[in-house]
DNA sequence: TTGAAAGCGCTAACAA
DNA sequence: TTGTTAGCGCTTTCAA
């Protein structure tokens, strides 16, 4: 045991002298290169068993310029979205589909110039085959770096301002924020506010469209406060409509946290919910179903997302050319909120 | 623009020319040899300005047989554990602590013997230098695995059953869990459950030692019940207290998701809290205080856990000899459940 | 269908 | 203090 494991790695010449064809074959039986013998197929099979061979894969990115491995670029202003629920799954779930293909996810904070820096010098290091970004605002500096690497790029959720340019598959936020409002208003609410998300986010600016799509010119901007998708912003948002309009009925939150954040709030000013107001959010992610009262909410299919983000960006990263953009529906889940 | 970043990307020849010195030298003065020259060096860094050359990590990977790369694996046999807010804290945190060393981190999860499978197979490869182990438990095959490899490795909290072998770094449980317990009995609480992690973590053992260590005869099999950290599982195993001990006045529960669980069916259940029931938690993570009431709980260091493992593996990659594992202290915060 | 051989870009040992 | 050179382990022509 401590002899084997002491000795060193077993290479393509071990595997090649113990199945007796050259390196070159072995190296095309590994590869599935269709020109090889059955038997020299079978006899690589077995030398590789034999000798417990694994692909050294420094060795093979140098040559292939490729490396398996694609970075998770988390543009993070507030350090909070990682508190998000809705980024573990995504994570989560990007992690799974990669590993399946045998791609490994490597994953970087982009907060600050440092950090920025930092990503961009991995990336020119030739360290991965591609990047997917997440939670990417508007003008993200970022962006452009990439878009000078000429690394393929997909991201989760558009970059707005770049919708044409990197590829995205996302939720139909302002589809969703329609479903929500019209909701509100078929239960016979009256006096409609919103909390949007920041609006150099698709989510912040497409969910404001969608709730204005519905309420037209009852839509005023007395009724429209800005959160940042954090707890606590939603909290004070709450607070600043609650000052504003102290008659308000309905409120259209643009994320489940920040709804908890506002139901906190609503609670601590007496307002019963959802008697008094009724809060609608959006994502359907693990708080909706813990909050008190659950909320009504609007489902993202956020692992769907997450698949074909990575699916997009493997078709990139193989040669392919821009892949279509893809939005996906989302669909109203009623709890006890509104 | 586009003609730049057509050209091919820099290699430490180009720098050697432009620097009109070897390549050798230059490699020198890239990695800080102290046999160079002022001059060489003042030439290299103008020539490295001049062409943009960014060190090609593969090729160095390939002769150092290091890789700047290390791996954090998540044994997850409850895919909930995802939903743990501590689990984005401690990325967060090694993810940064790791960028600053330009070491880049991977996420794998080790959830069943594919995925297990996977791990062994992309550390076999030599991709990563060291491996960063989360919430393992007791038995874990890829334990073992890893020992086979002969990979440094450190755990966010200890293996149970290997402490003597990985090194660790983790919240003082057990002390952490007797202030919660003393804290309960000094409120005058009479009837104290407790719910617990699985008993083969060490949050779930530990804690529950910690807890009978102040009640001890009255730590009763009927008062003790365990959970898996999850939200609905907290539930579950409030619903079975409730029944073994509809008395009870106050319960330690071993994690705050699960103490938001507890509150839950307390509530459907008609108890007050913490007039009826106080509930005590363990983590201080994000939703102790977004819960209503707001949670009492043991506050655990996890930003120092993460830094401290990640120190440690430094460390370890670098060669070191096993370092002392470390123990941190927890504090009491006390808010309104209990 | 196969083997031989030329690198991929870098580090490190050696000689100067 | 420097240049030269031999690989690291692999893929991929090129010939056969």
């Amino acid at each position: 045991m401590s002899v084997t494991s002491a000795r060193r790695r077993p290479t393509i010449h071990d595997v090649a002298r113990v199945s007796g064809v050259s390196r070159g074959t072995v190296s095309r039986a590994l590869n599935g290169d269709p020109y090889v013998s059955p038997a020299a197929l079978a006899a690589v099979r077995r030398a590789v068993t034999e000798t417990g061979y694994v692909v050294n894969r420094n060795a093979r990115s140098l040559v292939t310029q490729r490396n398996g491995t694609v970075v998770m670029v988390l543009s993070e202003p507030q350090e909070k979205l990682f508190e998000d629920p809705n980024f573990s799954l995504l994570l989560r779930v990007a992690t799974r589909r990669l590993a399946v293909k045998d791609v490994a996810l490597v994953m970087m904070v982009a907060g600050d110039d440092g950090d920025r820096e930092r990503v961009v010098r991995y990336l020119r290091g030739g360290h991965a085959d591609g990047v997917l970004l997440l939670s990417t605002h508007a003008g993200d500096p970022l962006v452009e770096e990439l878009e000078g690497l000429a690394i393929p790029a997909v991201a989760c959720g558009a970059v707005l301002g770049r919708e044409g340019i990197i590829p995205y598959a996302a939720a139909d936020d302002r589809e969703g924020a329609r479903q929500m409002t019209q909701y509100l208003v078929e239960q016979g609410r009256k006096k409609i506010a919103t909390i949007t998300g920041p609006l150099d986010t698709p989510g912040g600016l497409n969910r404001l469209e969608g709730f204005c799509d519905v309420l037209g010119r009852k839509a005023t901007k007395k009724l429209i406060v800005h959160g940042d998708y954090t707890r606590s912003g939603g909290e004070a948002a709450m607070a600043e409509l609650l000052s504003r309009a102290p008659d308000l009925d309905a409120v259209f939150v643009g994320s489940d946290l920040m709804a908890a954040g506002a139901l906190a709030t609503l609670r601590v000013n007496g307002r019963r919910v959802p008697e008094d107001v009724a809060i609608g959010g959006f994502d359907d992610s693990a708080v909706a179903s813990s909050t008190h009262p659950p909320l009504t909410t609007v489902r993202q299919p956020l692992e769907r997302v997450a698949e074909e983000t990575v699916r997009m960006l493997l078709e990139l990263v193989d040669g392919a050319t821009r892949p279509e953009s893809i939005v996906l529906a989302t669909e109203l889940v009623i709890r006890d909120s509104a």
